[in-house]
DNA sequence: TATGTATATATGTTCTACATATTAAAGGTA
DNA sequence: TACCTTTAATATGTAGAACATATATACATA
């Protein structure tokens, strides 16, 4: 019990190195200066300058704010401004690697949180064509393949994010859609609550906002269920 | 529109640095190699020898794992794998940079969605003295000022995160609130329905999930409103 | 056993030099 | 003048060597 009270007052030191702080100090100077995109920044001999280390530090701190999405660069152009991609480096991270069992079940339940909150948006926005299509996407069902399922829900879930008229959102769920089924592949529990996906379309058809939220809730009840057992 | 549609198909040839290609093959080493949270990488000159470049580079794409918080480095150990903390790289870029108003606007449909969703946990995990928490935040509702309201609202929403035990997500919307208060704070209008956070609670305490999610909706009433201008 | 000391080693940092692509200027032609 | 070609300048990309520094390991000491 000690120890584990002394792991969380002292946390571990890691004094920054200098590429840290020159990272830092980029992301300041990004900020106080209003960049727009396409704008260039200093060079990188002026950076060095500016800061105090050499070139080669510089170039390490303007790597990572790269990988970030937040800069690019051009020969002889120099460094310039980009609108980064916000999903772009949540995605790099999410795909290799393993998480601990905590935030598997966090981002397991965010996914369902999502799919409940959609159907005000959904009721808003939604057309008849859209319908339509959802229609046809749910009646494609018939294949049990695995992947073959998996590529379905993607179709028929980012459809309704689609409609939603959410860019960001869709591609999120799309990130998080082969954590969910990881999830649920490494039991053997029904994925499918009594509600299928042609019974949300004909809901959505002709019943009601409310309707809407209960049948959601049904369908993904048997993932609900699963986190009691997390 | 023409320049649109050919900015869309032939987007930039970027031909990739060696740093890039270095990064892309650590992340694949990364995936291959089952690393637990402290193994050891190879060092930087294997690494550099390995991959037929020089330090230099290598020391790059490895910087860039660090800002993903893929990697670690010690003194004397070397480069050490690290289990990422998923929020930390979208947190660092979504602080920093002015979105385009598309974005802008799905990252606040995102957290009206998740509020929307959040129903259905909070009334399986809530708890008398849960409720009780809360009735006390929304009770210390009074000061007017904004910044003050911006802590009360991060308060009481962060608090329902809480009560559905899921820390990812109230990170998440800790991150979204600067930008849902940014939203709200350049048009002078409503920022509450109705409903106020005392009438949630109220609801929570008595009511059932069906009251909650439409209680809820009231109380985004005037975000959601706000959708229709962006 | 516990503590202090020494050494080897991997990362951190700096410098120098050169390669390469691309912009911008110079020059030539109609 | 307007347009095309050539040239030169320049900022990033890459390499390699050298030294600084922290620290894990082994060893010595009490």
């Amino acid at each position: 019990m000690k120890t584990i009270a002394l792991k969380k007052d002292l946390k571990k030191i890691n004094s920054p190195t200098m590429a840290d702080i020159v990272e830092l100090k980029l992301m300041e100077f990004l900020k106080k200066t209003a960049f727009q995109p396409g704008d260039a920044l200093p060079k990188e001999m002026e950076l060095a300058e500016a800061l105090g280390v050499s070139r080669n530090v510089v170039r390490e701190g303007l790597s990572r704010l790269k990988m970030l999405g937040l800069i690019e660069s051009r020969k002889r152009r120099g460094m310039v401004f980009v609108r980064p991609d916000i999903l772009s480096s949540f995605e790099k991270i999410l795909d290799p690697i393993i998480m601990d069992e905590t935030t598997l079940k966090d981002i397991f339940e965010l996914r369902l949180v999502l799919e409940m909150g959609l159907g005000e948006l959904l009721y808003r926005n939604k057309t008849d064509k859209d319908i339509a299509v959802l229609e046809k996407i749910a009646k494609d069902q018939d294949g049990i393949g695995n992947t073959f399922r998996i590529k379905h829900e993607l179709a028929f879930h980012g459809k309704l994010y689609e409609i939603a008229g959410n860019e960001t959102l869709k591609r999120f769920q799309i990130m998080l859609l082969p954590i969910f089924a990881y999830v649920t592949e490494r039991e053997d529990k029904p994925t499918q609550g009594t509600v299928n996906h042609a019974d949300l379309v004909e809901i959505l058809k002709h019943g009601t906002k409310e309707d809407f939220n209960k049948g959601m809730l049904e369908h993904l009840k048997p993932h609900f269920d699963r986190l009691e057992n997390f």
